[in-house]
DNA sequence: AATTCAAGCAACCGCCTAGCT
DNA sequence: CAGCTAGGCGGTTGCTTGAAT
């Protein structure tokens, strides 16, 4: 099968495009419209290869373009269609008028997957990372436990560390069992996790923050009973994307939750998953530990409690063999 | 003020496919 | 049906810019 010539066959020029190429390209095609972008070149008067030129009227030069930062709303929709569609940038453009593959893909990579990635989220399927990168936290945590000993007794600071190496193993068992326990489908309780009341590049972090931060402290508190709850309410703040700082309780809920209607609901059950159920803001800011009352802390731990209750007797060693049996057969 | 580093983004590359001959 | 071409797409590169040191 053959190939167009390269753009740099011939002495085309290659680059940045000048101002008086970008007025030569667009007023070219005002007078004639696009048509064959081969011949293109030569009868705009313009040293480029046709390709090069479709590529800058489609990405730059084009009217209809819209620039500068995306919306929430545009953000929503790109999450939830790359959800659905993957990597189909060109199928995500055309519902969001205005934007170029290009302009989305680059958003993507630089903003959008850097963020699930921070929240532990893969950004390719949507679903709770289970790979060991989390580990990659680790000297982060024991810092902290060593910070605490600057305040702490000695026996403190040992068991913070004790209780931070424990709390990343949970954390993968967490995103292990949720994995397990989801359907395969995109994870659309994250998607509904972005409401419009809450400020930009915040709402996704602060919500999902908050669900993770809260459910460590009860299961830890669940599992290491000897250790202060100050010093596990230390240890949760530096799993928070923001770098350990306590983070604000989660938004409430959006009423214009139209485009959820669009894609058939197969978010988790919450009799299985570790996580608190997050069907909706409304449900992270009932389980917030200013808002929840002591029957609700019992019932929710005891309910985790008795998640983990058949793990108790796992040596110290962490048995990652064993534990992904016991998933496995759950 | 100079240098280094990282993030963002425009542009390119190579592959794929539809349509034409 | 095979070969060719143009257009389109996704991945990647490398330049620019601003922040940090």
């Amino acid at each position: 099968m053959g190939r167009p010539p390269r753009c740099d066959e011939f002495g085309l020029k290659k680059g940045p495009w000048t101002r008086e190429e970008d007025k030569k390209l667009k007023d070219y095609i005002g007078k004639h419209g696009q048509g064959n972008w081969q011949r293109l070149p030569k009868l705009a008067g313009l040293n480029r290869c046709g390709k090069s030129c479709r590529l800058r009227w489609t990405n730059y030069l084009r009217p209809d373009i819209k620039r500068g930062e995306f919306t929430d709303e545009e953000e929503k929709l790109i999450l939830q269609l790359h959800a659905v569609l993957g990597n189909k940038w060109s199928a995500i453009a055309t519902r969001l008028p205005g934007r170029t593959d290009n302009e989305i893909k680059n958003y993507w990579n630089t903003n959008m997957r850097k963020k699930l990635l921070q929240m532990g989220i893969d950004p390719v399927t949507h679903q709770p990372r289970t790979d060991l990168n989390l580990l990659a936290t680790m000297p982060s945590l024991l810092t902290v436990a060593n910070l605490g000993s600057l305040t702490s007794s000695l026996d403190n600071s040992l068991q913070l560390q004790a209780d931070a190496a424990h709390l990343i193993k949970l954390q993968l068992v967490q995103n292990l069992v949720q994995l397990l326990t989801c359907s395969a489908t995109p994870n659309l309780d994250l998607l509904r996790l972005f409401g419009p009341a809450a400020p930009r590049n915040h709402r996704l972090n602060d919500a999902l923050a908050s669900t993770r931060q809260l459910s460590s402290l009860v299961i830890l508190q669940s599992l290491t009973p000897t250790a202060s709850r100050e010093g596990l309410q230390h240890l949760t703040n530096s799993l928070s994307v923001d770098g350990g700082e306590a983070v604000a309780p989660a938004p409430a809920p959006a009423d214009d939750m139209s485009w959820e209607n669009t894609v058939e609901d197969k978010s988790c059950g919450t009799d299985t998953s570790v996580f608190p159920t997050s069907n909706s803001a409304a449900s992270l800011d009932s389980v917030s530990p200013e808002n929840m009352s002591r029957s609700e802390t019992t019932s929710l731990e005891g309910s985790i409690s008795a998640t983990f209750e058949d793990w108790d007797d796992l040596d110290n060693d962490f048995g990652w063999a064993e534990i992904l049996d016991r998933i496995a057969m759950s």
